[in-house]
DNA sequence: CCGTTGTAGGCAAGACCCCTAACTAGAATC
DNA sequence: GATTCTAGTTAGGGGTCTTGCCTACAACGG
């Protein structure tokens, strides 16, 4: 429980200062008081503090730039040294890197493409490198298009599971790079965070069709991980195969053909001239076990194959015995956005708690 | 967000004090400064205020009770008159009412034995009356063996699924009685609660095998209801019938002709004398279902047949894709414990907020 | 050029809240 | 009756937030 004292007051008005800031990126202290609500005094201790603290730094800029009459005022924002997160999402294809400050706003963005999931480890921290340089970060997220064990952070194999990019520990390759905590997820629970935001709904499940099989839950506005983080792995799931028997979802599309030789990842572009019907069927399977566990009120579809085929699994799930809506992930790089918008929120919430503790 | 403010402060410390109280049922000012590390004037003036508030009272006893030397100090306790919380379960067997007060103590507890559903609605209300009697009830919990809409409260009646209990809206027939929220939740929800305390787990399944079959979700230590409340649902979950074939969870006991005649229910005694093990591998495929899609730490059979057939279902599971633990349930009329625990926490938490406001 | 107007920021006083330290109250013990 | 020990109160100090008033200063209008 929390106890009471005066140093809570003050904590508590130095973070409503400092988000404010962060949202507004310059503010004079006149219009701190009038956002924050609080007294200009307060504002002004406040600020002195955070300044002192080397969170907040007076830009220089002056009000009279056009603003009309009265004393000019000083603008203040964060300090341009206060840090930076690092994000990155790894993909079979690639590598991607960028950096995001406490505004939101991005710097340093790489790319590096690969040719087998065994280069990503050596990959991982150059690109990390290349974008870190210059700036000072604190924290990181990441993504990767494989599940994630929740504690370690580390990559598993699932046994027949698509493993697209392969044993990996992103925490241990990334930790040397920066001075703090670094995220590692499952892409698909990163594009559900990213969807989430954009949807506003508390409870929806985002179910991912690309060359993996994946699936997220967000339960009363969160993403849902289970124990180990491998909730949503429904490669397994016993769903309609093509000749209307039971078996697991991802042996449907290896009965079909659609599998791509010497590998767990299913063959896209064969999937696409397939029967979307015979599919559609095996998705509604996954579908009725997602809405009868979760009770979901919306399934967001995502994923390179997945949209393409909305109306044939929304019309195969008119006809399972409880009715849900479908609709298409309306997110662009969905992953990389929701680790971004992540990592944004870790920075933020990193930076706040740092303006707590008094310097001496 | 929060704003800073004097008074937030002061509330902090009232409710530091009164929740101290409550765990403690009485303790002297000189006491309660201790338990709560705030200082003796600190303790002092927040005591004056809750008694001002009518929330706290002297209880009249004084410490020389053999306690050795030193000045009498005063005993306090929460009001006589705080009020309870009221706490029903509503059973195909009966009804039961009972009251909890803020330390968690029972008091007048009733249940009424009805011959069929339709009796409930005559019998809520009646029983709840004979158990308020005399107290002042300010909210109340409900247990249902149905499927309960998360926002209005009202059981709801799924295709095909078990409807034990029948129409009905706890929250519209209990309000009148009460001055506080009702509120409602499936049978099986609240014994996972239940469940949740004694097992400090943040992540498991509770499977209720009896006469209805229900599931509910424990994901980051909450239960996770879904959209409408009806999470968990699992009488369509596709599973492996007698012969092998999939089908609905639920049909897998027409098929064995286990269900009750002209009803949903299931005929328990003959349950208990048929193959332990064909009704073991549907189970199977239900721990399946829920495995991959939340990734619980460990799944806990409830029930009145379920912990019977732990052996089978557990043998069952070790030839699943996925390992997991099973394990039987611990607690004693969980449902009636776990909607007695969330009735106790909403009396606390409403004790406390009502603290926050000053009469005048 | 000078007074008016309007905004940024500072200063002072006051209201609270919590804490420490010293003090009073009152019962048991010697 | 003095001592000891504990409960509770009083006094004073430090901290935080607020209101109200003041100064600084630039634009504007005559």
């Amino acid at each position: 429980m929390t106890k009471p004292s005066q140093e809570l007051l003050r904590s508590i008005s130095d973070e409503h200062v400092l988000r404010t800031l962060m949202a507004a990126r310059k503010l004079t202290r006149a219009e701190l008081a009038i956002e924050t609500g609080l007294s200009k005094p307060t504002v002004s201790e406040s600020v002195r503090r955070l300044v002192e603290q080397g969170l907040v730094a007076d830009t220089g800029e002056r009000t009279p730039g056009g603003r009309g009459k009265g004393r000019v005022g000083s603008f203040y924002s964060l300090a341009e040294d206060v840090g930076v997160a690092l994000v990155m999402t790894i993909a079979p294809d690639g590598v991607t890197a960028e950096c995001v400050d406490a505004y939101g706003d991005v710097a340093g963005r790489t790319h590096h493409p690969i040719d087998s999931p065994a280069d990503v480890a050596s990959a991982l921290p150059s690109v990390a490198a290349e974008a870190v340089a210059a700036h000072n970060v604190r924290l990181g997220t990441v993504s990767a298009a494989d599940p994630v064990d929740r504690r370690t952070g580390r990559l598993v194999h699932l046994p027949d599971s698509p493993f697209l990019v392969g044993e990996l520990d992103p925490v241990e390759l990334l930790s040397p790079l920066l001075h703090g905590p670094v995220v590692v997820d499952n892409d698909v629970n990163w594009a559900a965070q990213a969807e989430h935001a954009v949807l506003g709904v508390a409870d929806f499940a985002y179910l991912h069709l690309g060359e993996g099989l994946g699936c997220a839950l967000v339960s009363d506005g969160e993403v849902r991980r289970g124990h180990s983080g491998l909730a949503g792995e429904i490669a397994h799931v016993i769903t309609a195969g093509p000749s209307g028997t039971a078996m697991p979802f991802i042996e449907v599309f290896g009965e079909l053909g659609l599998r791509r030789p010497g590998s767990t990842a299913i063959d896209v572009p064969r999937l696409r001239a397939a029967d979307p019907d015979v599919t559609a069927r095996a998705v509604g399977g996954v579908i009725t076990a997602l809405v009868t566990l979760a009770d979901p009120e919306v399934v967001v579809i995502g994923g390179t194959w997945g949209p393409a085929l909305l109306d044939a699994i929304s019309a195969e799930c008119t006809r399972l015995p409880r009715q849900v809506d479908v609709v298409a992930a309306s997110v662009e790089q969905p992953s990389l956005t929701g680790a971004r918008a992540a990592a944004l929120d870790l920075l933020r919430t990193a930076l706040v708690s740092r303006a707590g503790h008094r310097p001496r």
